[in-house]
RNA sequence: CGGGAUGUGGCUCAGUCCGGUAGAGCACUGCGUUCGGGACGCAGGGGUCGGAGGUUCAAAUCCUCUCAUCCCGACCA
């Protein structure tokens, strides 16, 4: 493609609206532009880059034996209703009724209609496993998007969905598209971990988010530093420490006035300890009522693992008069000892040594707290977020936090969809079955923006080869001179004969202009042609990635098809497995 | 939805506190000089200052309301 005759509208300066690096180099080389909040247009570049990720899950999938199908992005009420969904969703569904008043929802995922669509053609177990996909338009009315294609309301997603007999057969239908997700995001050219995840209330049994590592992320996961273990933060758990012993002959409990004292931090100074020391007390209200958690002080409550804990829909911190209503003081000195409600304990609280905590009277808290002679718990289980540091739940080799881009989702699903809109099939005896199971999401975009997080330097975008719009940038810098284009257009002949996908600057502008767009979109190779360089008879080639560049003879080309040959090896390599 | 910020030619911004009839750089058009890392000179075109209402002789500037966008927290690919 010739430069001078496709429409890149690159931008000298960072434009306001963005803030992250991705979301700025985008707009910058002219990839996407802005037409409301969080939903934007693709331009000629970077529907480029969006095709090329697709192809790469286009072809893993396919090779995984999923089928490519097209579903509708506009879906009936009835159907949501009927998985209980259409009250579930909440604001994210957004919703509108036609010109008959029947209600409709712009497809946010399509479990429903996947669901629908399989349970009116599958009879029989011979029909399955069946595993489709779409490439499509997805639309959630997100509360807050940002940063660009990062979190856009409306979206492209890959959404896939498998359907088997047993769970047995599903679980092994997870671990194909596990490998496939491997496959994609390696040949996307990602750094990404895969890690265990918080199925939430879709109640899975489990689930792995893809995510690709990078600072402006907006997950953390806790990798490990021993072995393989990597988990969303909400998920991830920890080794916890060995029990201490606690004997009779420990001091009894006993009461002191704290005045003034409500953090743990003014507790900690006042009684001159540390925050490990003591307990913390929340207060969380969900439908069944308040609950007291208890965990150690220098500690964070994990409103996801709570939430699992407790096994309802949601829960958030009660109001101020409720806890008043029910412990007679205010939260800073809230205790276990004597609590009226509930009472829920992290692990580690039973096995710590004697303690501190409130004492449910305001001005006072309890020293030589002791769980098991002072206070029990109604339900002990992990609810803490794992900080750094934290013991391996599996190796007991220290972790780590670290940020990431959730890019893919894999969940085995169950029954969850097959029984609320009766899936069924009929299995070897004749006996009606529920289908079991599972989805598979991809943003494509994001991808795309992941793949810039990490990849890019203060000159612009370095984009893996496979996900380049072109390939190859030439640079023909004297537009004037007859001999220097000739060369130049029939340079660029070659390189199409050869199927290089080449970006031919022609452009009559000056060479500075030309390198800077160059750097900022980014095509993995630079070949440059000028006056001086083209007398001399060399032809100036340079990778982006690499600050030299190197000189090749005009009359023997081989060392720059092999140089591109070597480019391109990865992808290739990775799809010819 | 709560908290914070910003809206001024296509882009990046100044001007707003202290009211007096809109400015810079880039981009665009023409001419000339330049030409290997976002050139320079000259001459041009382009803005009802997000919108509505109000105060005032006079509003980008002060007041009220409203809309949009961005950032920080709960959702998610």
């Amino acid at each position: 493609m010739r430069f001078s005759r496709m429409y890149i509208p690159t931008l000298k300066e960072d434009p306001t609206e963005a803030e992250v690096i991705s979301h700025k180099l985008m707009l910058r080389a002219g990839m996407i532009r802005r037409l409301a909040a969080g939903i934007y247009a693709y331009l000629p570049l970077g529907l480029m880059a969006v095709r090329n990720v697709e192809r790469i899950v286009r072809e893993e999938m396919n090779r995984a034996g999923a089928q490519e199908l097209l579903l509708p992005g506009v879906q009936p009420a009835e159907l949501w209703q009927e998985s209980g969904r259409w009250e579930q969703y909440g604001r994210e569904l957004l919703r509108f009724t036609d010109r008959h008043q029947r209600e409709f929802c712009l497809g946010p995922t399509h479990e429903e209609v996947i669901t629908d669509l399989v349970r009116h053609e599958i009879r029989s177990y011979r029909q399955l496993p069946l595993n489709l996909y779409q490439i499509q338009t997805k639309f959630r009315d997100e509360i807050r998007p940002r940063f660009g294609l990062m979190r856009g309301r409306e979206f492209i997603m890959k959404d896939g969905y498998s359907f088997d007999v047993d769970d047995r057969m599903a679980e092994k239908s997870y671990h194909v598209m596990f490998e496939a997700y491997d496959r994609i995001f390696k040949r996307c050219g990602l750094n990404f971990r895969a890690v265990e995840a918080d199925s939430g209330a879709i109640g899975g049994s489990f689930s792995h988010e893809f995510v690709v590592l990078a600072k402006s992320g907006e997950d953390a996961i806790a990798t490990c530093s021993g072995c393989s273990y990597a988990a969303n933060l909400e998920k991830a758990e920890r080794a916890c420490p060995v029990s201490k012993a606690v004997n009779d002959e420990l001091p009894a409990m006993e009461k002191v006035a704290t005045p003034g004292c409500g953090s743990i931090e003014e507790v900690c100074a006042f009684l001159q300890l540390e925050p490990e020391m003591t307990i913390k007390s929340m207060v969380y209200e969900s439908d069944r009522g308040l609950h007291l958690v208890v965990v150690n002080g220098a500690r964070q409550v994990s409103e996801t693992k709570l939430k699992a804990l407790l096994g309802v829909p949601w829960i958030a911190l009660a109001e101020e008069d409720g806890i008043a209503k029910a412990f007679g003081a205010r939260a800073g000195s809230l205790g276990p000892v004597g609590a009226g409600v509930e009472v829920i304990a992290d692990q580690e609280v039973g096995l710590m040594p004697p303690l501190v905590c409130g004492a449910n009277k305001d001005g006072f808290h309890l020293r030589q707290v002791v769980y098991g002679r002072d206070f029990t718990a109604d339900k002990i289980g992990d609810v803490v977020e794992v900080r750094a540091g934290d013991a391996c739940p599996r190796c007991g080799a220290p972790m780590e936090l670290v940020r990431g881009i959730e890019v893919g989702h894999i969940f085995k699903l169950g029954t969850k969809y097959s029984k609320a809109l009766s899936a069924t099939f009929l299995d070897q005896d004749g006996k009606e079955k529920l289908m079991v199971m599972g989805c598979y999401g991809i943003g494509i975009g994001r991808t795309v923006a992941a793949a810039i997080e990490q990849n890019h330097d203060e000159q612009g975008m370095m984009l893996p080869y496979a996900l380049a719009p072109f390939k190859v940038a030439l640079l023909c810098l004297d537009t004037k001179n007859e001999e220097v284009v000739a060369y130049c257009d029939q340079l660029y002949r070659q390189l199409q004969e050869r199927g290089i996908e080449t970006l031919y600057d022609d452009r009559n502008e000056r060479p500075g202009i030309k390198f800077k767009d160059a750097d900022l979109i980014g095509m993995p190779l630079r070949l440059t042609v000028g006056r001086k360089s083209y007398a001399r008879g060399i032809l100036e080639v340079k990778k982006r990635r690499s600050p030299e560049s190197m000189e090749i003879p005009v009359q023997d080309l081989s060392q720059l098809w092999h140089v591109i040959e070597e480019m391109a090896a990865d992808d290739q390599g990775i799809s010819s497995l």
